[in-house]
DNA sequence: TAAATAGTGTCTGTGAGACAGTATTGG
DNA sequence: CCAATACTGTCTCACAGACACTATTTA
């Protein structure tokens, strides 16, 4: 925030009214995505496969250019992106990092803010279907491909962040679609933290946090063994911070 | 990162070649720093007195536009602009988040970086004295001020990014200068926290981490009542995270 | 000696991990 | 009945909070 002009006797009003942006030298602002979900029991993220320069035909987090026309801040820019991709309206939306350099994009010194998003990936809704140039990669693929730009990176940040708060928030809350038991609740915790949990210990945090709403049980389920409760989250259950970190497995 | 141009059959090469940033209208973008220290047993921030337009005059958080020509990194440019401001080369410095809008810079849509900054205030150096425009402001003083553009909010934001780390890391050790004792870290982390901590807990607490080695004593050290014992942090140890947050105080 | 500060012993409380046990469904 | 899944009882362990106690210094 410091100036670039000398200090003379003008108001600012002068000031400003003499000030043209194209003057300096800006870099270039993105704002990325890493869209995660759950299906068939998997992490997933959202990947596209750029359709032009450069790195065109490269998979490539979601994202794109600050449009200063339009977005009334970083927040909104990444909102609209990830409606775009995906049709979710209210998701749960992080910032996780920022970063620039000279390096990063061949166009010139850029900056891209990244966000994490968590969705409910649910069959039914056919909107993620639809989307042409975007498709979900089991996490295991993804970790696997060359992405364009510093991609691999962010995405490994955004997942870092995600596996970390999972430890310690209930976030994972949002990527499930409610009624659910407390057994999927927790191989959803289990696969966003990748590791695996102890179940008695898991429904006493959550039980005695009360993140939960018991919903009447659902004659449609069927499966095998007894059936289990459904619950729902209540409002901003996700949000819930629990002051000891989970999966720190006992050791010998 | 996508894509401005229409998708023509040309080279990637011919496309770059073509790309002129000045086409574009991009946001300003710039890097700012809540650059904390204790003295005198308080938290203080270094605060600048804008002496060029806009908000000329007021007080705001030390910070500047990217140089594109110069920075590799919105990190570095972050230590230079901290290098410049206090003299310290190898500060403690964590992003904490990036904001954009139309309306939080009247020169236009403009983004800023915020990073946090711990450094240990020594007496002895004369540099931070040195620097004419910047000033050291107690937090109590500084949470007053009336901030130029946003910057009371990212102050607040970098202020609660410290607070809540306290509670889980050794980050405090980054404003003491060695050698301390165990009373002078217990009471900075009891100001960065701003809770009182159990004097017991605390140092069994940095015992089992095995954070602090042992030092000699200084005969220098006056003081009433019985001396302390020294230490000084083994390396990394401001980065050791804690499974368990502190100063929960016990509810009746 | 007293005052002041440093440092310890030890009890309690919370909540996670381990793991065996019981409950309820379908085939 | 058995297999499968859901759910509970209860022990142990780690570690924070509370607080009284001892230790070592100067005045």
């Amino acid at each position: 925030m410091t100036d670039r002009t000398p200090d003379t006797q003008q108001s600012e009003a002068d000031y400003l009214a003499q000030y043209n942006i194209h003057d300096y030298d800006l870099p270039l602002t993105s704002v990325d995505l890493a869209i995660f979900t759950l299906l068939h029991g998997e992490l997933q993220v959202l990947l596209v496969e750029r359709d032009s320069f450069p790195a065109r035909g490269q998979w490539a987090l979601p994202g794109g250019f600050v449009d200063i026309q339009q977005d009334l801040s970083l927040e909104a820019t990444a909102i609209r992106k990830l409606q775009e991709k995906t049709g979710v309206a209210t998701p749960y939306v992080e910032q996780v990092l920022t970063t620039g350099s000279p390096e990063r994009d061949p166009r010139g010194w850029s900056i891209t803010v990244l966000y994490m998003a968590l969705i409910a990936h649910a069959p039914t809704q056919s909107h993620v279907q639809g989307i042409r140039d975007a498709r979900w990669i089991p996490w295991a693929e993804a970790q696997q491909l060359p992405l364009a730009f510093d991609h691999s990176a962010l995405l490994m940040a955004a997942r870092e962040r995600l596996q970390s708060k999972t430890a310690y928030t209930a976030l994972p809350l949002h990527v499930l679609n409610a009624p659910f038991t407390l057994s999927e609740l927790q191989r959803a915790f289990e696969t966003l933290l990748d590791a695996p949990l102890e179940k008695k210990s898991f429904r006493r945090r959550m039980e005695e946090a009360g993140l939960l709403e018991a919903v009447d049980a659902d004659p449609q389920r069927s499966g095998k063994g007894r059936p289990a409760a459904l619950f729902k989250p209540k409002t901003a259950a996700g949000d819930f911070v629990f002051s000891r970190i989970l999966g720190q497995t006992r050791e010998g």
